[in-house]
DNA sequence: TAGTTTTTATTGATAGTTTTTATTAAGTTT
DNA sequence: AAACTTAATAAAAACTATCAATAAAAACTA
C-alpha cells in the first residue's frame, strides 16, 4: 500500500470516473486503474462498484476512502513541518473569498501580502460561502474569507474584523428624517438584506434571528450584490443595510441617504476560515497577520463607530 | 515520500543505528540508508545527525518522526477496516502479561480463545507492567494484561475483573486468631506487598495510598513472585496479601493461614490495556469477549460469592 | 600512532514496479 | 446497428528499490 495509491483512490472517489480522476492526478487512466486494482488485490476487497454508472463506492470503500483522507492529510503535514522549520512561507495557497468581501478587503492586503511573502503563489477565487465550505472539505481550497459564524464542524474560524452595517434609507422611508437609527427601530418587514453574512454571535446585534427570509413582501431577493440592493432600495422597496466599507464609494447623492446606527451597531463578522485538519497553517497565519496589519494601520479605522466593535471583539 | 521510507525512519529513530534498523526492517543497510537519504533530499532537511554516536535526531527530525508515527499508524488502520468488514479476526496478536496474572488467567482463556479464533496467532510474553507500557508505545505489543489503573496518557484500559486479596497471616501474627480481617485493622508496617497492582480507583480499598515503600523495616522487597512473599511471611517477617486466585493452589497447611477480609475487601483491578491509537481493536475486543466469557460476568470486588464461577473453573 | 572493529555511504548489477501507448471489451447513446 | 464513452488489458519503456560487494569514515585498542 502506497500513499500514491491512496491518492488515486481519493481522486476516483471524488470524480466518480477513472479517466477524469487520472487527468487530475496527472497520470494516464491505465496507470490509475492498475494501481487501484493492485490496492484492491492487496486488501482483498473491492473499493469501487464499477458496474454502477457513475461509479459508486462499496461499503468498505467508503470507510477506506475516509481513512485514506486521514492518511493523505497527515502525510501532507510532513511538508508543513519542514516548511515551518525552515521558516519558509511559500508554495501555492488557494484562497476563496465571498463576493461581498472581495472588492473591499482584497485590495487592502494583496499588495502587502505578496511583498511580504514573495514565495507564495496566491490563487484567489471569488465564490460563495457554500462553495468555500465544500472546497475546503475537498482540499480544493486552503482557506477562505467569509462572514461567520458558520457553525460547521469541519471548519475552523479565525475572526479578522467586525464590519458595522450602515442603513441606506430611501427618501420616502419613515426613518429618513432620523440622524441615527437604533437597532430597536428596525422593522424587519421593510429591510432588504443579502443572505450573505448577517448572522452573528451573541455579542453583536443578531439580525438573522429576527429576519425571516420567507417574508410576505411578494418578492424574494436572490441577488448577490449590494448594487442591486441599493437600486431596489432607492426604488422605494424598503431600506437596506450596507457593510461600512461598501458605503465609501457611493456617490455624494447616495451618501445623503446613509444613516449610522447608535451603539450597539449591527455588524458582520469576517473571518479567515480553514479546514480543521489545519494544513498549511503557517500560510494561514501569515495571511491573518497581513490582514491584521492593514486593518490596524492602512485603513482609516480612526472612525469611532468602526473601532468600537473591533475593540470589543479583539482579545 | 512513501510509507516505506517513513517506516525506515521510525526504525532508525528507534534503534539509533542504521544497521540494526535495517535488520529489523528486513532489508540491507544500504537499502535503508538510501531510502532515508532520498527522503531527506526530497524534504531538503536532515532527519538524523549522523555525526553523533549513537545517531541522534535533528530538531526537525524529531517532529518528522512524531508525524511519521501518526501516518504509519493511520495506514495500518486500513487493514483493520478491511478485517472488520470481512468479519475476519486473525493475524498476529502480541500480548504482554504481568507475571502475577499469567499463571492464573492464561489457562482460563487460552483454550477458549484459540478455538474461537483459530486464525489468530497469539504471541504471549510474560513481562512487567513497565515493559508492557514501553512496548505498547513502541508498537511492539498489541495489548497487555496488567493491574490498573496505570494513569498513563498513551494507554487505554479495559477493566476485566476485580480480584480480592486474601490475608496470609503467620502464626505469630497479632491477627492470626481473627476469623476475618477488617481493612482498618491493617498495619501497613507489617505487610509484605509486591509493587505489582495494589493501587486502585476510589471504589476499592486503596492500599498504595497508605503503603510506604520506604518502610523502616530494615529490608526492601524486590521480589516479583508471591512464592517468595509467602516464604518470607511464614518466616515471621509479617503478614501478606495474596490475590484470591493464587490462594487456590496452596498446601492444606498453608491454607490454614488464610484469612478473608470483611467487605469492602481490598482487591486488584486487572485490565486489558492497549495503545490509545486503538489499532487491531477487533482483536482486542475478541480477547476481551473471550476472557469475559470465561469469567462469566464481571467479578465484583465487594461480593465473595460472585467469585464462585472463577473457583469452579480453577478447580 | 597504526591497526582493528564498527558503522555508514557508494557503486553497479538486477529484479521488480510503475507508467505509457495502443488496443480491446463492455456498456451507453444516438 | 453505428458512434461514442469508459474501464480493462497487453506489451514496451522508464524508472526504482534492492542487494552484494566495497569504500570511507569514525570509534576503539593496543
Amino acid at each position: 500500500m502506497t500513499i500514491t495509491q491512496l491518492k488515486y483512490v481519493l481522486s476516483v472517489a471524488e470524480y466518480k470516473n477513472f479517466t477524469i480522476a487520472a487527468e487530475h492526478s496527472f497520470v494516464t487512466q491505465p496507470t490509475l486503474s492498475m494501481q487501484i486494482q493492485k490496492l484492491e488485490d492487496h486488501l482483498g476487497v473491492l473499493i469501487f462498484n464499477r458496474s454502477k454508472k457513475p461509479i459508486e463506492l462499496t461499503d468498505v470503500g467508503l470507510k477506506i476512502v475516509e481513512q485514506a483522507k486521514v492518511i493523505v492529510n497527515e502525510s501532507n503535514r510532513i511538508v508543513d513541518i519542514v516548511h515551518q522549520h525552515k521558516g519558509f512561507v511559500g508554495g501555492e495557497f488557494k484562497l476563496g473569498i465571498i463576493p461581498t468581501v472581495m472588492p473591499t478587503l482584497l485590495p487592502m492586503f494583496l499588495n502587502n501580502f505578496t511583498k511580504k511573502y514573495p514565495k507564495v503563489k496566491l490563487i484567489i477565487e471569488e465564490i460563495t460561502t457554500e462553495e468555500i465550505i465544500k472546497k475546503l472539505s475537498d482540499n480544493h481550497l486552503d482557506a477562505g474569507l467569509a462572514a461567520t459564524p458558520l457553525e460547521n464542524e469541519m471548519i475552523k474560524e479565525m475572526p479578522l474584523y467586525y464590519e458595522p452595517f450602515v442603513g441606506l434609507i430611501p427618501k420616502e422611508h419613515r426613518l429618513f428624517h432620523k440622524k441615527e437609527i437604533e437597532s430597536s427601530e428596525l422593522e424587519m418587514e421593510d429591510i432588504l438584506l443579502l443572505e450573505d453574512g448577517h448572522c452573528f454571535k451573541d455579542s453583536v446585534i443578531n439580525l438573522c434571528r429576527t429576519y425571516n427570509t420567507d417574508n410576505n413582501r411578494g418578492f424574494k431577493l436572490e441577488s448577490g450584490s449590494f448594487d442591486t440592493l441599493i437600486k431596489l432600495s432607492k426604488e422605494g422597496l424598503g431600506m437596506t443595510l450596507l457593510p461600512y466599507l461598501h458605503t465609501l464609494d457611493l456617490s455624494e447623492i447616495d451618501k445623503k441617504l446613509l444613516r449610522d446606527f447608535t451603539s450597539p451597531q449591527p455588524a458582520r463578522e469576517i473571518s479567515l476560515i480553514y479546514h480543521k485538519s489545519q494544513l498549511k497553517m503557517q500560510l494561514v497565519e501569515a495571511l491573518k497577520n497581513s490582514i491584521d496589519g492593514v486593518i490596524r494601520g492602512a485603513i482609516s479605522f480612526s472612525d469611532v463607530k468602526i473601532i468600537s466593535p473591533l475593540q470589543k471583539k479583539a482579545n
